[in-house]
DNA sequence: GTCTATACAAAGATAGAC
DNA sequence: GTCTATCTTTGTATAGAC
């Protein structure tokens, strides 16, 4: 990966994660990169192609943290839970960005395939961490709730992406550190 | 509100709830009503104003429906709640649809100052409305909970939010269904 | 109220020089 | 790897006839 496609990337992201998908545009990039519409094309064959890439380097680089956290025997449940809501509540410390497949969620049929299967793909994943890692908590008795860990997940994960997503729209930023505490306080105390 | 305007206002929401705003154009819209790109202009003079004039619409009747049911004494708030519930559970019946301001939230900083205006005012008068019924709920012993009303009101509208954009990217219809019944449990039995 | 015709800008993408 | 130049399509919007 050349500087100059990393670069791509990280501006392409940025901008997907204020505006979405498809109010950007590789002129917005190339000005911001410092290069010409036509040099994105050497590097991205395509927008679908670029928004592919961006959302899959995203969604893998949450993956190896979040695995990693959860294979450490030396972190609690707790933890691994409060890792997790670190992005979330970083996030909402700017103002305008939000979790890069929640920006995406809203306009999913209006994107390529390959990019839809990639937000898929991370929303998944992610729902699957959490279910994990809430029956482990539940198991050990560090948890304490009374729904399937597979409900729960599916709660946690809706309430922040739609926290940070109501966060931005009203500018409310205690929306989302409202939205973490309430639900810590529905496993434990 | 002439029959023409009407239909421009139905496609267009319609089209935004699947879209997304900066993906639709005034040709989509055209098509589907049966008319020509310019006759649009006659209705509404810019997109803008069409997309503010939707989110309205949709505002102002949901405005009517909650508040008529929050004022009615006949209704429990379990029934309230429900009818709060309907309409996601309903949108996650579509294979495409979302919350119009839902779909909205994830391109805000695209959006022209009206429309994020109007998306801010939906978000705050159904946090608020939500916010209502469970401190009345509360303070009858219908609904039993530890956290304040403010704080469970953002948990339950995030995640309703957040629910319907997940299920409509992954597809699995029971995502929203999961979501209301484990909150609806958070509140009482 | 709807149309045709058109203006004007911007989009994604390609060709080929350097 | 980046550029200039260009193609083609599509976008919002306007003017003016009917």
């Amino acid at each position: 990966m050349t500087d100059t496609a990393t670069q791509i990337l990280d501006t392409a992201q940025e901008l997907i994660q204020s505006r979405g998908y498809s109010a950007i545009s590789f002129q917005d990039i190339a000005e911001r990169v410092g290069i010409k519409k036509p040099s994105i094309i050497h590097h991205f064959p395509s927008k679908a192609a670029l928004g592919e890439a961006v959302i899959k380097r995203y969604r893998l680089g949450f993956a190896d943290q979040i695995e990693a956290i959860k294979a450490d025997p030396g972190k609690t449940v707790w933890e691994a839970l409060a890792f997790y809501f670190s992005p979330y509540l970083d996030y909402a410390q700017t103002p305008d960005k939000v979790c890069l497949c929640g920006a995406l969620a809203g306009e999913i049929m209006a994107l390529p395939e390959e990019m839809h299967e990639e937000v898929k793909r991370f929303m998944e994943s992610h729902q699957r961490w959490l279910e994990d890692i809430l029956r482990e908590g539940k198991e050990n008795g560090e948890f304490q709730f009374d729904e399937t860990p597979p409900h729960m997940a599916r709660v946690f994960f809706s309430a922040l992406q739609g926290a940070l997503l109501v966060k931005r729209a009203t500018g409310d930023v205690s929306q989302v550190r409202d939205v973490t505490d309430t639900i810590s306080k529905f496993i434990g105390t």
